[in-house]
DNA sequence: CCCCATTTAGGACATATGTCCTTTTCCCCA
DNA sequence: TGGGGAAAAGGACATATGTCCTAAATGGGG
């Protein structure tokens, strides 16, 4: 991770998503830029939160081990974002651990600062108060989602929300950042069942794979097998 | 469901929950005190959002259906809890159905007011972010709880969260209220196999059933099979 | 006090999903 | 250019869970 100060960079950065107003005058000669390279965690589950993390650019995702070690991720990111938002507020350790999975860079800021001079700037807290309702809102989604909706269900819902384009054939975003057993982790199945359901959505028309990449072939028998639910993101 | 505007009770309540600061001054002539009957409903999925409400008494229980008609239980809840919140913050129409399952009251607040009243006050906006972030921790262990861990687990793990006393046998709380067909939605399962899963825990002396109602023989083995794991409240 | 509706209990079977292995493919580097 | 290892693909089998039914228990109202 490299970290920086750089007024300018932190300032546009800051401008291009919106946030001039969020950040009051006198914690801005606290803010940090750090820059992880891909793979390297931002934070581990179970460490000390010490500072709060607005994602600015990049992409991250967000997974949970379980004592047993297996992993489950919960989500992938782009900005704009917040991590360690719920830890600051409750004051806990990390519930998760964050990795980048391409060269991310994030605004930090010490809890130190934060509490002494963010406390009682509203549109801070109302900021907060934004970003933390909707990762609640798409986690519920999510959550309700993942217990009564079978893997096929979730897969075809997952397909189509991470594919691209608007005709014809499509590939999962990054081809190279989904790995098949991120998707299963992501949709908390199996790599054995994972393939065993594209195998079917294969042979049904629904999919082709491609070293690798999925392509969709028929957008529309996706779309029903997902019951017109799609994960919201 | 009652509504009044007892200044008197509404000022004690508030005391009673150490919120006295909460809400601003110009707000308290805005609270309403809202009674609700067992089985009532406090708002329904889908519906336009009007007012936040905060559980000062009784119990209540959250609940969404899926398209398909698939009731899933998400919580049972108890004061000091707030309703609403998401949805006033997001301006989204009510995301879960919401039920009281022993008389219950609430404060509630209409948006309009919040809006003009709330908005820059500090107080009410940290409220709002403890609530929330408490409500995403719980719901985040909820969700990977469930999705990593078979029935079994997830019924050991609730029965022991629920039970009382600390010696000998356990029952479910108020009894009555817990129909086994809740537990099973709770759990996201069916009745039939929380049946099963109950069947056999007696077969192994874990619990015993008596008219509906479950007595726990054996805590240790109960926390064996939880894997250590409790339904966080 | 009996009857009906609800709740509980469980049999039979189908399906979804997990675990453990083996084989194949692909890609990078010595 | 030929391993060697990671990732992909899938066979075999066990387990978890769901659906559909039926029977027994239970409790409140006529």
């Amino acid at each position: 991770m490299k970290e920086s100060r750089d007024p300018e960079r932190l300032r546009s950065l800051i401008r291009e998503h919106q946030m001039e107003h969020v950040f009051p005058e006198e914690l801005e000669p606290h803010l940090l830029l750090c820059e992880y390279e891909q793979g390297e965690s931002i934070c581990k589950q179970g460490e000390t939160a010490e500072y709060l993390y607005v994602l600015v650019g990049g992409k991250i995702k967000v997974f949970t081990t379980s004592p047993e070690g297996r992993a489950l991720i919960l989500s992938f990111k782009t900005p704009l974002e917040v991590i360690g938002d719920i830890e600051y507020i409750q004051g806990n350790p990390f519930i998760n651990t964050v990795q980048a999975v391409m060269p991310s860079t994030m605004v930090a800021v010490h809890h130190r600062w934060l509490n002494k001079y963010g406390q009682s700037h509203p549109p801070l807290l109302q900021f907060l108060l934004q970003i933390v309702t909707r990762k609640f809102y798409i986690k519920s989604n999510f959550m309700s989602f993942n217990l009564m909706h079978p893997v096929e269900v979730r897969l075809a819902s997952y397909l189509l929300s991470v594919s691209q384009g608007d005709s014809g054939a499509f590939a999962t975003d990054p081809p190279d950042v989904f790995q098949l057993s991120d998707i299963a982790n992501l949709l908390g199945t199996s790599y054995r069942h994972l393939n065993r359901v594209i195998h079917k959505f294969c042979k049904d028309g629904l999919i082709e794979r491609r070293r690798g990449i999925i392509l969709i072939k028929n957008r529309e028998k996706l779309f029903e097998v997902a019951g017109g639910n799609i994960y919201e993101e």
